[in-house]
DNA sequence: TTGAGTAGTCATATTTTTCTGACTTATTGT
DNA sequence: ACAATAAGTCAGAAAAATATGACTACTCAA
């Protein structure tokens, strides 16, 4: 839940907001493995060996809110749920490319 | 080799050590407010009247280190010690902005 | 009917991050 | 001499993030 606080915070400073799409364990790695192909929940704990199911299911939640990714079933039985890159998810890739040219 | 399907990418992830940069408690905002002017640490406890010292000397020194401010110390008695935005950090700056934009 | 695959949730630890308040060392002003 | 400002440091407490293991519910293949 969100105290008063730190929507004061967040109104404040856009880059703070910004930077939350993509913090959080395992959110850049799940990130990343999206500009490839639709991630998926179990395949990722396959993907991720270290990562466990918790975190996976958190972030793939707050990417999601975030609008980096889009939900989406497939309908094979049983069904899949697949995760896919959302066009905000698709821009922002070239901004974080700039990002690592400067490193 | 096995030709495997499904990757596994559980080390290396340039965006994640990027993050890390900006990302942290009261960061954003100190980079934010060393755009205008050169950051200093009685300073920021003003200006940042929630935040508490042991997190702005945290957010200071991390900063530094990401290569984003510089430590300068000023010759007024008493000392003043003032952090100014690197090239690193100036570069970074319209990036962030970019990011901003697909709000 | 049993076992394995799909995608999760939940309560409870454990770990990491952040906060609090006391303390330091040096200089200036009254 | 004493209070105020500079820039911090430190130990312990509180809060937040992450990990663990058990559990649900559905479908398919043997």
């Amino acid at each position: 839940m969100t105290t008063q606080k730190e929507e004061l915070i967040a109104e404040s400073c856009p880059i703070e907001g910004l930077l939350k799409m993509l913090s959080g364990k395992w959110k850049p790695q799940i990130f990343q493995l999206a500009q490839e192909q639709p991630v998926r929940f179990n395949r990722l704990l396959r993907q991720l060996p270290e990562a466990n199911k918790q975190s996976i299911a958190v972030a793939l939640k707050e990417l999601e809110e975030a609008g980096l990714l889009v939900k989406n079933v497939v309908q094979l039985k049983p069904l899949h749920i697949e995760y896919v890159l959302s066009e905000k998810g698709i821009l922002v890739i070239p901004i974080f490319r700039q990002l690592e040219g400067l490193v």
